[in-house]
DNA sequence: CGACTGATGTATACACTGTGAACAACCTGC
DNA sequence: GCAGGTTGTTCACAGTGTATACATCAGTCG
């Protein structure tokens, strides 16, 4: 909340706008981003935003967007605690467990950065990206893979496994931040993930 | 548009802002509902359908268990196309993919209304129901128990079975409307529900 | 040093939203 | 025919996003 200066400017409005729209999304969900919220939250008039955004919309596909990166890292995060000495098939399995596990987990305990990240998925106006994270649909395309070539999924049942998997674990991340899982507590809620992770696994790898 | 006398009453206002509501968010999508351009649909001024709605939210949830019911009707006239004919254990697990399938495709026929079912689930405050079908949930239900019944799925698995069926589905029609597969034409987004439907149900039906 | 210039934050204004309060027209029962 | 409740209108207010004009800073060039 300190400016650089202690004069007129800011400094690095930008990012102070940005993170202060993270905390906000943060605590009090993704419909509650306002042009003027979030600068009353920095302390500066509401039209300074647009020395940094076109509008609204830019401003919420931008933190949008860091949202997406934080769920790709606690996905990779995630991704590495599968003992690499596993047998391939084991351990591609295990991956896509711990894939659909993190992306529910990342819903459940940070919301509204959940719903950032699927809100409005195109990327901001302002191109460069540096450090960026390998989006989520890539991470799972990878899992996928492993499984076909280590044999436990056969290659007939590849096509399309992408929209299956993603359906489950988006599904049951929707269903407990906005439908009626809502009121679960946190290990019954990844109690019903496994389950259903569990069939999702079962129909993928299944004989015949 | 017309009123029933030429005068000030409207005669039943209350149902036209439904309608007007339900037309409004079939083209425009739910959020586009708001009270003035709901009210200036029916030639009404904005503070009229207070005498009706506690205020907006009262509205929406009214038309919101409208289009609940609509999907109800819509997965209940699928689900009545399956042959009575066929072995329980066939015609279960048929009836299971016609759930998904009208699920999904009420989705991506009437986004706008499929939007409205799944957002705030709470019933409007005034509590009336007569001829109101069986909720989705619950049909799932219905479907489900069939299923261990008639042995196609084993009891040990039907535990937690509806969340598995819940998130494919759901996700399935989240991706539809709001995610990545909104680009594809209707026969396509088909083709991935029902590859998608495929693994859920050799997920819960596989045998060990 | 001092003035010019671009970047950055402010002030004012406007159209729009949901909603409360006071008012007016209508319908119904006595 | 008139009292009283119901229903729709009007006016008002706080809130929103955003366009325009302005003020103030940080440099750079003479």
């Amino acid at each position: 909340m300190k400016r650089t200066s202690p004069g007129y400017h800011h400094g690095n409005l930008r990012s102070a706008l940005i993170e202060a729209a993270l905390d906000l999304a943060r605590d009090k969900g993704a419909g509650a981003l306002g042009l003027r919220e979030v600068t009353r939250a920095v302390g500066v008039s509401p039209n300074a935003a647009y020395r940094h955004f076109a509008d609204l919309r830019a401003l919420v596909l931008t933190v949008a967007l860091e949202a997406r990166h934080r769920l790709a890292r606690a996905i990779i995060d995630r991704l590495d605690t599968i003992a690499p000495g596993l047998d391939p098939a084991r351990r591609s399995t295990e991956r896509l467990r711990a894939f659909g596990l993190a992306y529910v987990e990342f819903a459940q305990s940070t919301p509204g950065w959940y719903e950032l990240a699927c809100a409005s998925q195109e990327a901001p106006p302002d191109g460069v990206e540096e450090g960026a994270p390998p989006p989520p649909h890539l991470i799972l395309l990878g899992i996928l893979d492993e499984m076909t070539r280590a044999g436990v999924m056969a290659p007939a049942r590849r096509t399309g496994a992408e929209w299956s998997c993603w359906s489950t674990v988006h599904g049951l991340a929707e269903l407990r931040v906005h439908g009626p899982l809502q009121a679960l507590s946190g290990e019954e809620a990844v109690r019903l993930a496994r389950l259903a992770l569990d069939t999702l696994i079962q129909g993928l790898t299944a004989k015949s």
